[in-house]
DNA sequence: CATTAAATGCACTTTCATTGCATATTATTT
DNA sequence: AAATAATATGCAATGAAAGTGCATTTAATG
C-alpha cells in the first residue's frame, strides 16, 4: 500500500482506481474545483461516480467545501490533520474576480467576530474576493 | 405620491402595483427573503416579474443579495442611504441553523481581513451561522 | 387622447445538484 | 480459490433555482 492507499485504508474507504484517480488531481490542483473541473479532467468517467467520490471524500474530511459566492460549489483537499468534520476549519478564501479561481488561504485564520447578545456562532464563513497573486503581477 | 413612490420615483423605477406590494412585502419582513419566499406570498404573480422585480430593486440599491451558503440566493432591504451600488455593504449576515432565517446584522461591520501580499480585496463576504436570537431564547 | 418606452405573462432553456436501480467491483468468509 | 456480502459504478431520470425571448399590457409623457 502506498502513502494515498494508505491513507484512504485509515479513513474506511475502499480503494479503487477512479479514487485514485481522483485524489492525485486534487493533489496537483493548487485552486479549488468544481465539480464540472473535475468532469472535464475525467472525459470517460460518469458524471454520478464523481458527485459521489467528491462526497465521500467530504464526508471522510479529505476535501472541504468551499462556498464563495459564484453559486457553484468548490472543494479542496484538506490540510493534513485538520478537523473539518468535528470543528470548523476556520481559515478564510479567496475568490479572484479576473481568473476566476478561488483558494484556500490555510494560514490566515478567521478572526474574532463580535455578534449581538443571544445570538450563538457555531461556524463562520469568510470570503473575500478580489485580485490574486497571479493576475496582479505577485 | 406617497414615501414608497417617492422613493421610486427618486431611483428611476417606475410605480406599478406589483413593485408596491413587493416593497411593502419586504419592509414588513424583518429577516432575508428568497425568491420562492415572495412567489408563496403573492401565490397570483407571475414568478418572473417577481424574479425581475427583485433584480430591478437590486440593481437600484433598494435591496440587496445575500449569500448565506444555503445555496439559495436571498434578499433584504438596503439600510437608508446605503451606498451598495457602488462600494460593498461591509455589514455581516447570521444564519440561523434552527429556524434557517438570515438576518442583516447592518450594525455589525466586517473587520479589517488580513491577506497575503500580492493579494488585493475588493468584497468580502461574512457569514455567521448558528443560533439566532429568537431560537435561542433570547 | 396618442405615442412611446417599459413592465408583465407565458413558454422555454440552462445549469447544477441529487436519486433509484441494475450491474460491476471490492472486501470478507468459507 | 471460490462463494458471499457489501459497496461502488453507470445510466437514466428528476428537481430546484436561475435566466431568456417574445408577444401583450400598462405606465409615463406631451
Ligand atoms: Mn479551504
Ligand atoms: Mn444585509
Ligand atoms: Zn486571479
Ligand atoms: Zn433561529
Amino acid at each position: 500500500m502506498n502513502e494515498i492507499e494508505k491513507l484512504f485504508a485509515s479513513k474506511d474507504i475502499r480503494i479503487t482506481a477512479m479514487r485514485l484517480l481522483i485524489y492525485k488531481f486534487l493533489v496537483q490542483k493548487e485552486t479549488a474545483v468544481t465539480l464540472s473541473d473535475i468532469e472535464n479532467a475525467f472525459e470517460r468517467a460518469d458524471r454520478t461516480t464523481l458527485y459521489r467520490t467528491i462526497k465521500t471524500f467530504e464526508e471522510k474530511a479529505i476535501v472541504h467545501q468551499i462556498d464563495d459566492g459564484t453559486g457553484i460549489t468548490k472543494y479542496a483537499l484538506c490540510e493534513q490533520g485538520c478537523n473539518c468534520e468535528i470543528e470548523t476549519d476556520l481559515h478564510l478564501h479567496f475568490h479572484c474576480n479576473n481568473c476566476n479561481e478561488t483558494v484556500c488561504l490555510t494560514e490566515y485564520k478567521i478572526p474574532h467576530i463580535n455578534i449581538p447578545e443571544g445570538y450563538m456562532a457555531e461556524d463562520v464563513n469568510l470570503v473575500v474576493k478580489g485580485i490574486c497573486e497571479k493576475c496582479s503581477g505577485h
